[in-house]
DNA sequence: TTTGACGATGCAACCCGGTTGCAAAGTCAA
DNA sequence: TTGACTTTGCAACCGGGTTGCATCGTCAAA
């Protein structure tokens, strides 16, 4: 369904080239985070630094946002209105070291924390580890 | 004090060498977290590799223990009685991007998780990205 | 229709943190 | 003194990420 992922970029300000449209597609079908590895591993005729600046742009324009899970940054498709002016979904992340998936806890409430005096919070990072559904058992 | 590092090391089972001494006491003076490169910086004339094989023998004997903060790891001394067994220290910890210091929140409790069901839990990893009380302001 | 500006792409090279193989040097006890 | 075992130094490597630069495609002004 071509369209709705042209309108979905165009909802965001990103020219819909042919790769922008094929990689917001597969994360679109995949529910999964991606990384720039395995969006090359996908897009083998593609290039890594054409992948790697279509990740950049849809993040900077609010499409999707990057969570560093040991080492590797994942994409994940922004759930609320994210835009230029900023990421609103700000949730924990749950990463399966079995089938090595990250998936977005969008329900967990984000807690609250007490910093010592005079300190001063911009961001929370906060990655789960362990086994998916599928994996444990 | 070289007496007390040394008594340090030995309670981890760890052989004290000139080089392991060198680096838990520049641990213990910062009281801050140190990355294997600033212990490059520090100990120029020394090897990356020894350093590298010294940070992994502190974490695997439960000396220190290891902080992913977004692309590189810092390692921090522990505070409870951490060993080959396992790190028991959990807790959250405060990335600076100022000074770029992290330092532990140790006092800070590690909150609570409700995961979908069937998934299982491992470790939680906690980053608050902010401005210390020196660089704040 | 031609031209030129501008954004997107491909390619190659680079950076940097981390990691490993291997040989040399050190330690220590038989 | 010898030999086993550990630690160190050096060099090379790895993978993810990033950038400079030339080329290509698109589109609108001339
Ligand atoms: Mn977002
Ligand atoms: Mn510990
Ligand atoms: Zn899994
Ligand atoms: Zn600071």
């Amino acid at each position: 369904m071509k369209h709705s992922s042209e309108k979905h970029l165009a909802q965001h300000g990103i020219h819909p080239t042919a790769m922008r449209l094929l990689v917001l597609e597969y994360l679109l079908d995949n529910r999964t985070a991606a990384s720039l590895g395995q969006l090359e591993r996908e897009f083998y005729r593609s290039d890594k630094a054409t992948l790697y600046r279509t990740l950049k742009t849809f993040e900077k324009k609010g499409l999707i946002h990057g969570v560093n899970v040991g080492g590797t940054t994942v994409y994940l498709l922004c759930r609320e209105n994210c835009s230029e002016e900023g990421h609103f979904d700000v949730h924990p992340h749950f990463f399966c070291t079995g089938c090595a998936k990250t998936i977005c806890l969008s329900q967990a409430k984000m807690p609250r924390f007490d910093l010592p005096e005079g300190f001063d919070l911009h961001e929370v990072n906060l990655i789960l580890k362990g086994r998916c559904d599928e994996c444990a058992g």
